[in-house]
RNA sequence: GGCCCUAUCAUCUAAUUGGUUAGGAUACAGCCCUCUCAAGGCUGGUGCACGGGUUCGAUCCCCGUUAGGGCUACCA
């Protein structure tokens, strides 16, 4: 029998980090297995069920590159996937339950009644674990409202749906031996269990959005690594890592490569804490070795945003200056900051560069020699633009640093940046003699 | 409180199904390279939570302790 997997996220506004790392463990256990993934809506909480929620996820999901086979705008044979519009089908799992004596009205809501001895998980990552139930209370599963419970409608569902293996964190362990006792009541087949470590902050607590300390609470939302410019293939790759490796050395994965190397059993069983160093690393070897068309599509909207250019701006010359910073950037969201110079002619100077440029030795002189090589220079390039300062430098018996520093903050503002030549080269002469001019009247 | 899960460097992890100089990566420090910053190269330090067993021998098996996490709702 093919593999049927899942994920059913609550349309609550935002995406969890762990929920997203579930959904593409059980997205990766998919295409190990060529199964299928499915995706259900469980949004039986109608205070907060509103299409823009569903979207936050579905938005989250194309994102991340996790495509489901069965769900939301695509549908598939089991449908309905939005809880939301399968309560003709719960309602007719209660009375089966009640009919077999397994269920009973309580003060207005339904009970199921527990049976009363041990239960065993046989989890595929944890192995058996055994619950007493003798002393379980019985289990509300219509509300007396009318509503049914999370743990009535996800083992109804993931029934009807055929799922074969839920894949889930480790907070819904302890809930799975009541899940067990609805398969049988209902005289199915449950899926198998696989139960993953927890994803934590940095210093092992909980990962929440409702974290009062907010640089914690940001890294609960996948918006966040969205709005922060991390690259999806390199959050994916990080979120792999999270619980799972691939046994060997490798850090750097193809997805193609995990999905041939996932398994249930390679899972870990502890807790895993999150690192956002080590993401912001992985991000950035996805960046450097990302096609430019790819750093420049990914790279574009965050300038816009910071209004450095506009649909006006042309294309080619931003394609040059990403080019040029690409190697450098850990982030896209840094963007602005490395390149706001290319777009804005007043610039804003670091003060300790300026100040440091105004009081170094002869550094006005220095600058006007440079000037009058570069206007002379009858072809910009970011050879020529070397050849050129070299020549000023060894004529004037000084080091190449010696013009390559106050060079740069006079054209940039900033004492870092990518390689001086080319950052000359795309800026242009004119910008670039304009800017040092400027800069040596401030002398 | 009760029940359950877990425990290798600061962090993510590998191996050892009892005998290893316990490996890699991130982070950190130093050096090299260099027009700055990165990247890259080299080097370095840091780890088997603790206590009992079992055994010729435990990081690895068993028990306990401790610590962290989860569940314990007419939340999901």
């Amino acid at each position: 029998m093919s593999t049927r997997v899942r994920f059913a996220p609550s349309p609550t506004g935002m995406l969890h980090i762990g929920g997203a790392r579930s959904a593409l463990f059980n997205w990766l256990y998919a295409k190990h297995t060529g199964g299928k993934f499915i995706l259900r809506i469980e949004d039986t909480d109608a205070a907060r069920n509103t299409q823009e929620a569903v979207d936050v996820i579905l938005r989250g999901f194309k994102w991340l590159g996790l495509d489901w086979d069965e769900g939301p705008e695509i549908g598939g044979p089991c449908g309905p996937y939005y809880q939301s519009q399968r309560t003709d089908i719960y309602k007719k799992a209660v009375q089966q339950l009640k009919d077999a004596g397994h269920a009973y009205d309580f003060e207005g809501a339904v009970k199921f009644k527990i049976p009363k001895r041990k239960i065993v998980v046989p989890d595929l990552v944890i192995g058996d674990v055994e619950f007493d139930y003798t002393v379980e209370n019985d289990l509300v599963i219509v509300r007396s409202d009318g509503s049914p419970v999370f743990h009535l409608v996800n083992v109804i569902d993931d029934m009807e749906m055929k799922i074969t293996h839920v894949i889930r964190g480790e907070e819904h362990l302890s809930n799975t031996p009541k899940h067990l006792a609805l398969f049988e009541a209902l005289g199915a087949e449950p899926p198998r269990y696989a139960h993953i470590p927890i994803i934590l902050n940095s210093d092992g607590s909980k990962m929440s959005k409702r974290d009062e300390r907010p640089e914690f609470a940001r890294w609960a939302s996948l918006q966040t690594y969205i709005d922060d410019g991390y690259a999806p293939e390199a959050l994916r790759n990080y979120l792999c890592l999270l619980g799972w490796s691939p046994k060997d050395d490798r850090e750097i994965l193809e997805m193609e490569e995990v999905c041939r190397l996932f398994d249930l059993p390679g899972i870990v069983r502890h807790n895993a804490r999150f690192s956002a160093e080590k993401l912001q690393w992985i991000n950035g070897r996805y960046l450097m070795a990302m096609s430019k068309e790819r750093f420049y599509e990914m790279g574009k909207p965050f300038l816009m945003k910071a209004d450095l250019v506009s649909d006006s701006t042309p294309e080619a010359y931003i394609h040059e200056v990403l080019a040029i910073v690409q190697e450098k950037v850990k982030l896209f969201s840094d963007l602005p900051a490395w390149t706001s110079y290319f777009f804005k002619d007043d610039l804003v100077f670091d003060p300790e560069a300026l100040n440091k440029t105004l009081t170094a030795p002869n550094a006005k002189s220095r600058l006007e020699e440079l000037t009058a090589k570069y206007e002379a220079l009858p072809v910009w390039t970011a050879e020529s633009l070397e050849a050129g300062l070299k020549e000023a430098a060894s004529e004037n018996g000084l080091k190449t640093k010696d013009y390559v520093h106050p060079c740069r903050v006079s054209v940039s503002g900033k004492s870092v940046g990518p390689s001086l030549y080319h950052m000359l080269q795309v800026l242009g002469k004119d910008r670039v003699l304009t800017r040092l001019k400027a800069f040596i009247s401030r002398f």
